[in-house]
DNA sequence: GTCAATGCAAACTCTTTGCAATCTG
DNA sequence: CAGATTGCAAAGAGTTTGCATTGAC
């Protein structure tokens, strides 16, 4: 699952164009946490990339691993896993069902199809482990975050 | 999104039977916070349920809240948004692709599929918000928690 | 040289835990 | 009535922030 060396050359080549597009000043411990980020190949936590860092940068804070972190999420180069991790959230729902959910303010709502309660699992997965069920993701921006957007742009 | 009356009924149903079979103590404070969270339409954290009850029941303390939703998911009456979420994970892979995530131990593998990259959202989806992409999450047991299960039962 | 970025330490938020008092079955 | 469950308060994670120092452009 560790990506190869030409692909993580591909991420880290985005990465230094994605900070001087932004105007965002090139540290030695930005380009070391972004390599230890792209070169995972599980989806790490602020913590095991502040330990991957530290063995290279042995000064580094974590909460400079934090800041940066967010920063690249903020500029695209990266993004977290589910919602803009906030809190644990509960859902009373059992019955299969879907998401819709909102990545501005992370609000998630449930739908039903049918279709996607049955999707066929491609082979590779299997290698993965055992599959129980699916579930679909639908990301976008949820009507309250398009209004908003939309008063922003129109002022 | 409120679920209808007879929904609830059927979610509390569901509830009450669920603790008795688990040879757990129906409290009034357990039933009023399944109350709040089974009649939620959106996905409520602890704070928010802690809040709703407190308007009934004013001497719940959060602790209580926090100790019974995770008994009820514990129990599988009701679940989690995302993974058995801890902390916040970044995902360095802006490619599109899908994740089959352990349900045991929240490990999340990125996997690709073109058909799933292009699915087709109902259209009830729609009015939700704008839909930007749609992402598969395959929920199962990875090869680690496998093995794991079946050295614990072959005991 | 200037201003953004870092490291430190301390604050903050969310969540969990130990223990005596209370309530359910 | 016994043992599970609660509420309280305090501790514990994970994450964020203010500020003086450092370093990139």
């Amino acid at each position: 699952m560790v990506p190869a060396r030409d692909q993580l050359n591909e991420r880290i080549g985005k990465f230094k164009e994605g900070l001087k597009r932004a105007g965002v000043k090139l540290t030695h411990q930005r380009l070391e946490i972004f390599r230890e980020v792209a070169g995972a190949g599980d989806h790490p936590d602020a913590e095991t990339i502040f330990r991957g860092v530290r063995e290279r940068v042995p000064t580094v804070s974590l909460d400079t691993v934090y800041r940066t972190l967010w920063l690249l999420v903020d500029l695209g180069l990266i993004s977290t896993l589910g919602t803009p991790q906030d809190r644990v959230r509960f859902d009373p729902n059992m019955k299969p069902h879907h998401h819709f959910v909102c990545t501005v303010c992370g609000t998630t709502m449930d739908f039903y199809c049918e279709d996607f309660d049955r999707l066929k699992v491609p082979e590779q997965v299997s290698g993965l482990g055992m599959v129980r069920a699916t579930q679909v993701e639908v990301k976008g921006l949820c009507r309250r975050c398009m209004e908003k957007a939309d008063s922003i742009e129109s002022k």
